[in-house]
RNA sequence: GCCAGUGUGGUGAAAUUGGUAGACACGCCGGAUUCAAAAUCCGGUUCCUUCACGGGAGUGUCGGUUCGAGUCCGACCACUGGUACCA
């Protein structure tokens, strides 16, 4: 027998083990209940980081537990192998994306054994891989054919210099993070999927998630966004309608000027005669299309010169461009009520424009416009007819004779945006479309599937390779059979990692996209992943997985069951990053200490919803514990096998040892499955592990040993499989610790005859009191008011109230 | 800017339903072992005060609710994630 904790000839033993006997390999199985667990798949960057070892760690206990509840137990892994960086690495060290992509597939999947992942590698996929992507081809005509696929103009960073677009970070203060010159916003046409179209289902559905956290649900709430308003007309001079929308139109009375963005049709036809203007709209080009630049950026605008009539009042005001109003939102205008809108304030403020008060407040709320806008819902002053009502009534009323009249209508408002899925990039899946001069854009007919990414390319300077290979992007129209043009744009990666999950479960499937193995395992029991996915993949992914839904390919409504977000791996406070200089290589630990080390780490240092704080010194103790596990078992295992455990001749201290062993599987257990907080599950069973070290050596001693280890081998298993499957065959003589069950509580002993409670005095602790379990009230306070320390505080005062919680505690009130 | 979250000893954290603040670890201090060191084992460790028993203060800041608040409410500060082309 090892007398030493030997981590790598240990790892490398039962991961040998696990491949010989194929352990993790898994199918449909009508006896057992199913659990499909599910971490987010990785980019293939090129080594794995602490994050993912986090990650991929929770999956894997998670997993592993499920299994010894004796579920059939579905992990996969596989790589989200489409995207930017495989191009700048293309760009600096000269090496095609593919093969970048491919040996780092390799590396990284060799550090997932190390690891010692309960993974099912037959299923792996990669989403380069055509016959990954061809599924996504032929799923997007699907959409293309329902109308769910459609083609616009919209904006993008734009780089002159290098005839290139740009993504948001790779602008740098405005400007192109390679050449440096300042970026310009361009419009080109683009691939759209309506998401909006899924936005009420999306946002009801969230109700369906009790095991989402509810924080990601509040934010997907937020980000969709619905709102109720109306869209109103007002009157341009040519009479036509310029249309805004507003959540307010109780406070309609107020609207002192329009707002409208700067590449608004107006704006347009303003400026062409107007050269300032002109110059105005021109240099509000330069800015970045992110959401946090557009709202932080200074607020300027400018007037048009044009009026527009109100709808109600038939007075004249006027028409601004205003550099904060987004063409991309609504109808790109807005009626602005500085009175009431705090933005809309400080414009007026900034400008000189009247600023009138339309609502009062109902309490005696702050309400000075000098000082601000008053943006609380109130009672409607200085609006004619409608003086005195409330917000519903004043909605309500001045809705109606707008719709009366033709000049609005009540309308649904979201927040989200189409789905924008085109990239002008090169490492990503084609979009299988067609254009032709004379049937405009038709999609590659499905046996011509897939369209097929060449990977013979050279990079030369920063544009897509297949923007400049006729080879690539000549073809013929399917329809009119005359010269036609592929698109040349790629599917955004947002798109292959919002239905990979439901592809594992028929990756080689080469018929169909998905099949009744995928309804089999969907939906994903357990989902786990970063925090920062909380908004844009989580939302692609249940969007795709409605689409799919209504296409006939799954069952369900929603992809992901439970959901955990775990947080950021921090060091010295921050983020890991090359740049910082404070990485940790997860490939040195496990080569110092072995995987079972830096599992155990991971999984002990934080809950795993938390940022971890990443401590070299923590990882020795995590290792020192499992030395001296492996000590106390071998130790135990060398005085040869146990007597039989006899209850009625225990003492009151084996008793309490034993009591503490089936506590900690009722706390673990607890830990692991409802609270999954694995950090205090570990601290409880080194709890326990201590008191073992506390035994003697007599008969019964050794019994309640051995039921403990064996307990502790198991609760443990999730978390370091490696020692736990080495120590399960040295405790029980059987080969393979993943035929077993979880540990089952022995409600018997857990019994106690006396508890501890504390006794305040004005919530203040005094002393201490042991009780039997079953003392009542009356027993409990008589004896906390005899302790000498309770006396003490009780002198010279009266005693007003005592408050006794059972199990607990004891309050006496007096003063 | 907006949306969401976090803030507790020297450090990572625990406190699950409003009920003993600091479990479990790291670090440090003291001791055992050793020729010596490493490793290991034992003990101590929130701060202030006290020979000791004990006492006082304490969970980002300020205020509130309650017999009782780390936990609930209000305001504020700092940091983190997301903000639609990083994944």
């Amino acid at each position: 027998m090892e007398q030493h904790y030997n981590p790598q000839s240990l790892e490398q033993g039962a991961q040998k083990y696990w491949l010989a006997n194929n352990s993790f390999a898994v199918q449909p199985d009508d006896s057992r209940e199913k659990f499909y667990c599910l971490a987010m798949f990785p980019y293939p960057s090129g080594q794995l980081h602490m994050g993912h070892v986090r990650n991929y760690t929770i999956a894997d206990v998670i997993a592993r537990y499920q299994r010894m509840l004796g579920k059939a137990v579905l992990q996969p892994m596989g790589w989200d192998a489409f995207g930017l960086p495989a191009e700048n690495a293309a760009i600096k060290h000269n090496v095609p994306p593919a093969q970048w992509t491919a040996e780092n597939i390799e590396y990284m999947r060799e550090q997932f054994r190390l690891l010692g992942f309960a993974y099912d590698w037959d299923r792996e996929l990669a989403t380069c891989h055509p016959q990954y992507y061809r599924w996504e081809q032929w799923f997007f005509i699907r959409l293309f054919e329902k109308g769910l696929a459609y083609k616009k103009k919209a904006e993008v960073n734009w780089c002159e210099t290098d005839q290139t677009v740009l993504a948001n970070e790779q602008v740098v203060d405005g400007c192109c993070w390679r050449c440096d010159n300042p970026v310009e916003r361009r419009e080109i046409d683009q691939w759209f999927i309506r998401i909006t179209e899924y936005a009420d289902q999306l946002l009801s559905d969230l109700d369906q998630l009790d095991q989402w956290p509810e924080r990601v649900r509040t934010m997907q709430r937020n980000w969709i966004g619905r709102s109720e308003g109306i869209d109103l007309d007002f009157t341009l001079a040519d009479s036509s309608a310029l249309s805004v929308y507003t959540t307010r139109p109780d406070t309609l009375m107020g609207v002192t000027y329009l707002a409208i963005a700067p590449q608004h049709r107006v704006a347009k036809a303003a400026a062409s005669n107007n050269p300032a203007l002109a110059a105005f709209v021109e240099s509000q080009t330069s800015i970045k299309l992110a959401e946090a630049d557009m709202a932080t950026m200074d607020k300027v605008g400018m007037d048009t010169g044009v009026t527009a009539t109100h709808p109600l009042t038939g007075k004249e005001i006027p028409v601004w461009v205003a550099n904060f109003v987004l063409m991309s939102y609504g109808s790109g205008a807005v009626m602005s009520v500085p009175g009431h809108d705090q933005r809309d304030w400080e414009f007026a403020t900034k400008y000189q424009l009247p600023i009138a008060q339309v609502i009062a407040p109902v309490e005696n709320e702050d309400c000075n416009l000098d000082q601000a806008a008053f943006t609380d819902k109130g009672i409607l002053v200085n609006s004619g007819d409608y003086n005195g009502l409330g917000f519903e009534q004043a909605f309500d009323a001045i809705s109606d004779r707008l719709e009366r009249e033709g000049r609005g209508r009540r309308s649904i408002n979201f927040r989200l945006r189409d789905w924008g899925v085109s990239r002008q990039r090169y490492w990503g899946a084609p979009i299988p479309i067609i254009n032709c001069d004379t049937c405009g854009a038709v999609p590659v007919p499905d046996q011509e599937l897939p369209v097929v990414l060449p990977t013979d390319v050279k990079f030369e300077g920063v544009g897509s390779p297949i923007k400049k290979m006729p080879e690539f992007y000549q073809t013929t129209c399917p329809k009119c059979g005359g010269e036609a043009t592929r698109e040349t744009d790629t599917f955004d990666t947002f798109v292959e990692s919002s239905w990979y999950y439901a592809r594992y479960a028929c990756t080689r499937n080469s018929n169909a996209m998905l099949d009744q193995e995928a309804n089999y395992w969907a939906p994903v029991d357990q989902y786990v992943g970063g925090i920062e996915h909380a908004i844009l993949h989580l939302l692609y992914a249940r969007f795709f997985h409605k689409l799919m839904r209504d296409e006939g390919l799954v069952d369900s409504d929603e992809p992901f069951k439970r959901l955990l977000t775990q947080g950021m791996v921090l060091k010295d406070g921050a983020k890991m990053s090359k740049s910082k200089g404070n990485t940790v290589d997860p490939q040195s630990l496990i080569n110092t200490y072995g995987a079972d080390t830096v599992r155990l780490f991971s999984m002990f240092a934080a809950p795993p919803e938390q940022s971890l704080e990443w401590s070299d010194s923590g990882v020795e103790g995590a290792n020192r514990f499992l030395r001296r596990l492996w000590k106390l078992v071998v130790n135990h295992v060398a005085h040869g096998s146990a007597p039989a455990l006899s209850v009625p001749d225990l003492s009151n201290n084996q008793r309490a040892v034993r009591r503490k062993t089936h506590e900690t599987i009722a706390k673990v257990s607890d830990d692991f499955s409802r609270r999954q907080t694995f950090n205090t599950a570990i601290a409880a069973t080194m709890e326990l592990c201590n008191d073992l070290g506390k035994l003697g050596t007599d008969a019964q001693d050794r019994a309640i040993m051995a039921e403990a280890l064996r307990a502790v081998v198991l609760m443990l298993n999730p978390v370091v499989p490696h020692i736990c499957h080495r120590m399960w065959q040295l405790l029980t003589g059987e080969s393979d610790i993943l035929t077993a069950s979880w540990p089952i509580v022995d409600e018997s002993a857990l019994t106690r005859d006396t508890l501890e409670i504390v006794v305040q005095v004005n919530g203040k602790v005094r002393a201490r009191i042991t009780v039997p379990t079953d003392a009542d009230k009356d027993a409990i306070q008589s004896l906390a008011l005899e302790q000498e320390n309770v006396k003490r505080f009780l002198e010279g005062v009266t005693v007003r109230k005592t408050i006794v919680v059972p199990g607990k505690l004891v309050n006496i009130v007096a003063n």
